[in-house]
DNA sequence: AACTATTCATAATA
DNA sequence: TTATTATGAATAGTT
């Protein structure tokens, strides 16, 4: 470019050297902003100059971001040549360990996209199969869970009818045998009352209240079974 | 630069950004390495592209050492920005952020698993059907992917069909119009050979050689066709 | 992947 | 540093 070509060797006149750098510095710039913004890349560079001055570009996200994201993508190249690192100070280890993390986190999400229909655009027809496969099993398996448990809730749902309806008629035969026994104490009090006319009434007021609660126990038993299992099949709302 | 100006915005053409996406990147690494050899700089460069691919440049000592610089060096500039933050501890900072990233990657396991169709046992009948929507809508997105890359596919194969047919029956033609020139040579000759009974037979010999290798630039065309585009769709070959 | 017409970057210069 | 300009490089569109 310019006049002349020019060899790839290290400027030794310093003015020129110093000026070439501004102006190839605000080049290669522009073109790293110019690669981002028409290729949609995550770009960031980083330009210390021969005197230690520091120029960076980064596209949109801040470096930071960038910086974060290559460590986590080294990292995993470097696991595989480099397996061991106990040598390491703790430092670097916990930062290993943090973009191992992170990396991890990056890879489940970016499948849990795929499992949900989305991003398909970077996957291969190939890919799109086995996906298409994999859920196919995934959702032959939930609707096989899911009518167990239907079948389950509407088994339980029959039994308990059936346990309600024969408390039901246990309760009902209960009633009567208390009614048969109220009519035959009332036709013993009726006679009584013929034969001696002015005996103490209390005996009659105090019977009563006993019949009544006497009842109850069966009336308790009863809302036991009802209570023992309303809360059937419902599991783990929280 | 090229056949007209280009506006600084994202190459929407998906084959367009990344034919530019390539060439531009070749480019940038180039001048990156030009000025940190011209200027004595130290350059580091990190692309990804949209898909997610890492591309870097480092200037002879490797980008580890070249981020670490820039750490300090912009750590620096953040204390004069933010100069307290001395009060938190780095340990609790650490611990916590490391439980929030394991969090974070059990439960994004745990509904891996599910859309696996696995680990169904926790779920209730609610969240059963709710994954079972999702997988539904998702399986949907993906078979309707498919077919589009299918459809593509097959788009493709059908017009390059066409092509090698058309020239099929091109090569034909030349083959037959080679024929009657040959023939009307062989003709010629047996007349000439009628009438001078003793002419000079290299003329025969020299034609005949003549006429096959005038047919190869034909033939290469053919071959040139056919090799066009074997790397289909294939993105970032490096 | 190769070619070519353009635009762009920049070395030399002031 | 900035501006100008002649020239070589980069590359968008095309084959």
């Amino acid at each position: 470019m310019g006049r002349g070509r020019v060899e790839l060797k290290r400027i030794e006149n310093k003015i020129n050297r110093q000026v070439t750098f501004s102006k190839r510095r605000a080049g290669l710039l522009k073109k790293a902003h110019e690669i981002s913004v028409l290729c949609d890349a995550e770009v960031s560079l980083i330009v210390f100059s021969h005197k230690g001055k520091l120029f960076e570009y980064s596209s949109e996200s801040c470096m930071e971001k960038v910086l974060e994201r290559y460590e986590r993508y080294s990292y995993a190249e470097r696991q595989l040549i480099a397996p061991d690192s106990s040598h390491v100070n703790a430092q670097t280890n916990w930062s290993m360990e943090y973009s191992r993390l992170k990396a991890k986190i990056e890879l489940l999400e970016k499948n849990q996209r795929h499992y949900l229909g989305e991003d398909l655009e970077s996957m291969s027809l190939k890919e799109l199969q086995n996906l298409e496969q994999q859920l196919d099993i995934a959702l032959k398996h939930i609707r096989s869970r899911k009518n167990q448990l239907m079948y389950e809730s509407l088994n339980h749902l029959q039994r308990k009818e059936k346990d309600i309806q024969e408390e039901n008629s246990m309760l009902t035969k209960q009633i009567k045998e208390r009614e048969s026994i109220l009519r035959t104490q009332q036709n013993q009090w009726e006679q009584q009352n013929r034969s001696h006319d002015i005996s103490p009434p209390q005996q009659h007021q105090h019977q009563h209240p006993y019949m009544i609660s006497h009842q109850s126990p069966f009336l308790n038993m009863g809302g036991l079974y009802q209570g023992e299992d309303t809360n059937g099949d419902e599991e783990e709302q929280s």
